[in-house]
DNA sequence: GAATCTTTGGGTAACGTTGCCCACTGAAGG
DNA sequence: CCTTCAGTGGGCAACGTTACCCAAAGATTC
């Protein structure tokens, strides 16, 4: 009515809700070609002559049309994959987190990340959640729930565990060696001179898990270290966090004969100690010699300058990326293991015990 | 052939793909009653009666039927909230996401979040990969994109964005005063007696943002503060990350004239400041003071001891799921902006300047 | 006792995409 | 000239769920 129209791009701004999505509907019309025909472009799938792939991408462009995943999900794929972790919190898990998305960062999927969840109930809310949402691929680090349930999960969909020793026909595992990590640790320590070496590891009874999470073969390999050099075993079970650190080394602390030397069973498990034995009024590593596990950027830093176990995050998690894309792409193939060998990094954290 | 057979949940482990998912059409026949009939129970919705839900409910348990949520996004909702943060390795962010989840963990929804993005092509990417996906609501913390990326994208889905200065009909926000948190670390080195205060900032020069990103209202709050007590500013522009913070200090170091005291736009900031000055066998705080931001656990790590400053992240959290609930209810609500107040937390790595 | 509500239940058409099929064309092969 | 075939395009029925309807029956009102 009154004058021209601009373009519409400014209207649309002011109105509440006017827009509706661009289907591939739109496009087909807009093309003048069938929606099955933009959908074979889509998927470049067998059936579409140059010009016609040529026409639908103009109208793609000309629209802004962009395929709605949450339909595509009903048909069977999202490319969305989904990754759980233990804990946000620990500096170690944006590592491999990097590595994912490195990886994935040229394919068409996307990564989507659950929050935090330590426990066997967490995690079975989440990987429903992540299957319910028809996620194509589910990378699992460091998972606790059951071997059962681990199997029924990946065989409802595509799945790579990582850290967990496990070994199944359904699913990729990859880990890093824990034993030789542990045992890398021990006898840094005791070659510095060290006799008592105290470990403060995540606790795990489940006698199933005892064997396969990488905190409970990490205690394992200290306590086959340890006997290798004919120490004494002295652990003390909290968890993989910074307050498990701290409360760790308190339960340390309070006994009658101090080790000379703790290794922390993670990196931020360290950051706890350190706080501990700060308010102790003891230093390190003149008083006490401490150790970590995965190399975190924090180990790095300056004033902390710990000695830790580089279990190459990054490369942990661009190898889950390609077990799981070629996983879904062939659900049958044959399960891959790989193990993946840690590296010490000595540090100042670490020393000769005082004579 | 050999015996009887056990109850069936072990032959189904050993196929490949047998189990086909059960379906609100499973449970509507085995409770003998429509599909309608199990919908208006799950959701529910009016015109069920109690026996009716009893047996629904029933029904549910023994299928052990969960909606699909991929389905229920071409309707319309699919139970998911989406987040967005800059950098997962900065741990101020895991406070606010603790604050989410707690108080998303009884309802229907489920928090996913994108990996870190800390520039404008990857929040676009992944906010379009969130809306493709149906997600019933957003949490972006601290987005760069345009404002009116941000309308747009508001428009499009329940969204609240959380630290950036913004007001818009459209999205409510949750800030924390950024000028008086900046204010309370300036008065309180100048109170110590320093006169030479440096600031690490977040580079920022998009004149639009300059106004409203966190870190750009945090280096103009330390200007004016600066300003106020007539000592000279003096910036300098890396990022929020543990490199910008080594970096920046390096910069600071390579100077003729040294400050006495260095403000990090941020904890994390700040741990790269003391890998650079304890690489330049400075001490802190005897040769420079450092002040950081976030008061993250970190910061109160024994052996760091960092004054920062608190902006309280599980409360922003649960401020931001509150809302977020509230405008996914009724999109038509008017927007809300809550404003919290910093706290300044003294400790070790403050003290006067050396006479 | 007729008219009007309220309660309860179900039928059905979407939502946007894809995979299976079939139809048509023109070229190659006998 | 008739068959075969590759190449190209489209029709259509799902996928699992929900919202909008309408129908039947019982309860309430005048």
């Amino acid at each position: 009515m009154s004058g021209l129209r601009k373009p519409g791009n400014v209207s649309h701004m002011d109105r509440a809700e006017p827009q509706r999505r661009v289907t591939i509907v739109d496009v087909a019309r807009h093309a003048g070609v069938s929606t099955t025909a933009v959908s074979k472009v889509l998927r470049n799938a067998y059936g579409a002559s140059p010009a016609m792939r040529a026409k639908v991408h103009q109208a793609i462009e000309e629209l802004g049309y962009r395929p709605y995943a949450a339909a595509r999900g009903l048909r069977g794929q999202t490319y969305t994959i989904g990754v759980m972790l233990p804990d946000i919190r620990n500096p170690f898990f944006p590592e491999i987190l990097d590595g994912l998305t490195d990886t994935l960062r040229d394919t068409d999927y996307h990564v989507l990340l659950g929050p935090s969840c330590d426990n066997e109930k967490d995690e079975g809310k989440l990987t429903d959640a992540m299957v319910d949402r028809g996620m194509d691929g589910l990378v699992l680090i460091a998972p606790v729930m059951s071997n059962a349930r681990l199997e029924r999960l990946a065989t409802t969909v595509p799945t790579v565990v990582v850290g967990r020793h496990t070994r199944s026909a359904r699913y990729d595992t990859v880990t890093d060696d824990d034993t030789v990590g542990a045992a890398l640790v021990v006898d840094h320590l005791a070659d510095l001179g060290h006799r008592r070496i105290a470990h403060i590891e995540h606790h795990e009874t489940d006698p199933a898990r005892l064997a396969e999470m990488p905190n409970a073969v990490r205690a394992d390999g200290y306590r086959k270290a340890m006997a290798a050099r004919g120490l004494t075993v002295d652990i003390v079970s909290t968890s993989y966090t910074q307050e498990g650190g701290y409360l760790g080394a308190q339960q340390i602390l309070g006994r009658p004969e101090r080790p000379t030397a703790i290794f922390a069973g993670a990196d931020i498990v360290a950051m706890g100690v350190l706080t501990a034995l700060s308010e102790a009024g003891l230093s390190v590593p003149e008083d006490i010699s401490l150790a970590g596990y995965d190399n975190t950027n924090v180990a790095a830093l300056g004033p902390i300058s710990l000695t830790s176990v580089d279990q190459a995050g990054h490369h942990i998690g661009t190898d889950a990326a390609r077990l799981l894309l070629a996983r879904i792409a062939d659900r049958t193939r044959p399960a891959a293991q790989i193990k993946l060998s840690p590296k010490l990094v000595p540090r100042r954290t670490t020393a000769p015990p005082r004579a």
